[in-house]
DNA sequence: TGCTTCACCATTTTT
DNA sequence: TGGTGAAGCA
């Protein structure tokens, strides 16, 4: 390892220590790590060690002296990447990254402006409202609009604003873009909210990026202070910039042009997020001079998974020519299976992982489980708990989307900034304290009319028109416990106590112990977890002990950029469910992508939209997350929402080449016609004979019952412990309902697991 | 004010 | 199917 040196100075330039850092990497790799200055563009295919490329030129600029360490700015997407590259590049140079800024771009923004906010007018207490604070904000300005909101949705109207933003377009500038009603509405609203924000002191996640571009626009000498103090940017995940990370970059690097992106356009699946492929694809000709190295080497997958990844993206047209390759094994078929319906797939699914585990030694916690919508999870979690096969997802509701949790996370950040009218909102009645939603709007317009911070506004509540005594009464003892917080939040440097302090003193503990639920006592237990995290950033801060910032603006600023990715567990043994959109980055032994169906995946929404390419993209970030198993399943009929669909097989299915693939399909449960012997197993198309490969349904299920029988109304039935009975109806999703002789009771069963039989 | 009921509606979502 | 939000009632 390397060993520390003084501030800011390189490295001992020992020739062994830069040698080290380009060993073992392939020639396009090396190109990339040696690459001086001036732009460089590289085209990184899956798993092709683009992290480590990346890091390593990292490591290589400052051991080579061409960099100081603080003069490094390596932006990623997500914390979790951030977090991974700054591991990796300490284990490279040592001590002297933490000199390097190796963030998200939401990170490095929030930072940029927590110390130079005020010239924007904004206090450096500035708040970061989440989505959901934000919708909240865009409800608010619709109502003072009189906008219905059965007329216009405010999700698409928050959407709108935040596309704007993420073009770069203020209120005005959207406006004269557009021309309908409705956009004139959102041009409206759209003012407000960033008046009523600003008024907030208040930034949504756009803001950041939006300000920051803004406050480098403006403010030459700030621009030029960081220009010089950042003289190496690292882009990575670059298909995924939006406009304004586009614009920010330019701003940065304008002078000395050292900026290294790395990306794969056949990865971008966020353009719905405004990402704006169009970023790399342009990258040569916004840098004509930019060398160009092309990572195609794949150190993850087989020879099988990459020729089938290579042909389904071969379908798109918008990509630049790359061709994934490796020196490894051809390794296994992929496995296509056709199933009955969504509860037939989990099943395969369940029973096939179970295999992997017991019979070719894989570990569960290297499978995965990958769909389009989450809506999809609920049947394999039935499935998974019925088969114990222990499991956790990633996404769906998230720790800090908790209710308890942000109303907690909402006490502190009324606390830090008192203009922050969502937060107030939030805990101005929680837990109850008699104060409605009458007194709240009441005061909110007061607020907003005045001009006056929130806070103010409840300390002098009498001054507010139109409150009654008893409103008055309780919005004085709100006011009284947070003037007390407030006063600890000032003297105290520890978050943890703080947060302690709130939740008892607010009643929120009490209101929750008071319910006596089990649920209560689970949201207790959750802002338990909540201090805990607390006291882990009080003992990390106390470390790093860091600069002028307060604490609880830290904390704040922390947390709220925190997303549930970062809650990924590993090594515990578990399988891991998610959205195909969560896997990128990731890969795992075994993957399964399961309801590759028309209009579930590809999207029907998407083939409406024609947005069939980036479909594809996301089938194409699916399969190479494989590394030696992968499996494809379809349903014949799936109940989404309620009702049933007969879907088609996903055209991606088709799309990949059949010598590659052993395609399965089940027995076909006709209706209530019962299963028919000769069909069992088809052939599609495939390699696959009958009997070799799709595993017995039956065999499939845990516990041992009759299965491809179909029951009918009126059927005679034994039940293993119940005894004797008759069907009385077929209720969907084989749901069978049986009144049995013995008490005379009727119960419903699930006919695929019920120890239940035709008597005979 | 607060609870219940009913209607509606439903991709993906790094921050 | 289930989660959300607004209207209706005690």
């Amino acid at each position: 390892m390397a060993t520390e040196t003084e501030f800011g100075a390189p490295l001992t330039p020992g020739a062994s220590q830069v040698e080290r850092l380009i060993a073992d990497l392939n020639p396009p790799q090396r190109e990339a790590v040696e690459h001086g200055e001036g732009p460089l563009l590289m085209l990184a295919g899956a798993g092709s060690g683009k992290t480590r490329a990346l890091t390593h030129r990292i490591a290589y600029l400052v051991a080579t002296g061409q960099a100081r360490p603080s003069e490094i700015l390596a932006i990623t997407f997500t914390n979790k990447a951030a977090t991974e590259m700054r591991e990796r590049v300490e284990r490279l140079v040592g001590g002297v990254s933490r000199l390097m800024w190796v963030m998200t771009f939401h990170s490095a923004c929030a930072r940029i402006l927590r110390s130079d906010a005020e010239r924007l007018g904004y206090k450096r207490a500035f708040t970061i409202y989440d989505q959901a604070d934000s919708l909240r904000m865009v409800k608010r300005c619709m109502a003072e609009f009189d906008v219905d909101p059965k007329r216009f949705a405010p999700r698409a109207v928050q959407a709108q604003i935040s596309s704007a933003k993420n073009r770069l377009l203020d209120a005005e500038a959207y406006r004269e873009e557009q021309s309908s009603f409705f956009e004139e509405t959102v041009a409206d609203v759209f003012g407000l909210y960033e008046k009523r924000m600003h008024e907030a002191n208040a930034m949504d996640f756009d803001d950041l990026l939006v300000r920051t571009v803004d406050l480098l626009e403006l403010n030459a000498d700030i621009r030029d202070r960081y220009q010089r103090a950042f003289r190496w940017v690292l882009v990575d995940e670059y298909q995924d910039t939006n406009r304004a990370q586009y614009r920010l970059l330019q701003l940065l690097c304008e002078q000395h042009r050292n900026l290294t992106v790395v990306g794969d356009e056949s990865q971008s699946v966020y353009s719905f997020r405004n990402a704006d492929i169009r970023n790399i694809l342009d990258f040569e000709r916004d840098y004509p001079d930019a060398t160009v190295v092309k990572l195609e080497q794949n150190y993850r997958s087989t020879q099988t998974i990459l020729e089938a990844s290579n042909a389904v993206i071969a379908q798109n047209r918008d990509r630049k020519p790359k061709n994934l390759w490796t020196e490894g094994d051809r390794g296994d078929s992929i496995q296509v299976a056709e199933l009955d319906d969504e509860h037939a797939e989990a099943r395969y699914v369940a029973a096939e992982v179970e295999r992997l585990c017991a019979e070719e030694g894989i570990a569960r916690d290297e499978v995965a489980v990958f769909y389009r919508v989450n809506a999809q999870s609920r049947v394999l979690e039935d499935t998974l708990v019925r088969f114990e096969l222990p499991y956790q997802v990633i996404g769906g509701t998230k720790f800090y989307d908790r209710a308890e949790i942000k109303d907690a996370v909402a006490y502190l950040q009324f606390l830090a900034n008192p203009a922050d009218a969502v937060s107030f909102q939030r805990i101005v009645n929680s837990p109850r304290r008699g104060i409605g939603q009458q007194t709240e709007a009441r005061l909110i317009s007061h607020a907003n009319t005045t001009g006056a911070d929130v806070w103010d506004v409840i300390r002098e509540a009498e001054r507010v028109p139109g409150l009654g005594a008893a409103a008055q009464r309780a919005v004085r003892r709100f006011a009284d416990v947070m003037v007390a917080l407030r006063d600890r939040a000032e003297s105290s440097a520890s978050v943890a106590e703080l947060l302690d302090a709130v939740l008892r003193e607010s009643g929120y503990l009490e209101a929750l112990e008071a319910e006596r639920t089990i649920e209560a006592e689970g949201r207790a237990e959750n802002l338990q977890e909540l201090v805990g995290v607390a006291q882990e950033f009080d003992a990390n801060r106390e470390v790093e002990g860091d600069s002028d910032v307060r604490p609880l603006d830290e904390f704040l600023a922390q947390i709220s950029l925190l997303s549930d990715q970062d809650s990924m567990r590993e090594g515990e043994s578990l399988i891991t469910l998610m959205t195909l959109h969560n896997a990128k980055g990731l890969e795992y032994e075994a993957v399964f992508i399961i309801g590759c169906e028309e209009g579930v995946f590809p999207h029907s929404r998407s083939i409406e939209e024609g947005n069939l390419e980036e479909e594809r993209r996301l089938c194409y970030v699916g399969l190479t997350r494989a590394k030696q198993q992968l499996y494809l399943t379809c349903a014949r009929r799936r109940n989404l929402f309620g009702g049933h669909g007969h879907n088609l097989p996903s055209r991606f299915l088709t799309e990949l080449p059949d010598e590659l693939v052993a395609r399965q399909v089940s027995a076909p449960r006709t209706g209530w016609s019962g299963a028919r012997g000769g069909e069992r197993e088809a052939v599609l198309g495939g390699s696959f004979g009958s009997g070799g490969g799709l595993p017995d349904t039956d065999d499939l299920r845990k516990q041992p019952s009759p299965s491809l029988v179909q029951f009918r109304t009126g059927d005679d039935v034994i039940h293993a412990s119940f005894g004797e009975g008759v069907v009385t109806s077929v209720e969907p999703g084989s749901v069978v309902v049986v009144r049995f002789a013995g008490d005379g009771a009727e119960r419903k069963l699930m006919a695929d697991y019920a120890p239940l039989r035709k008597a005979s």
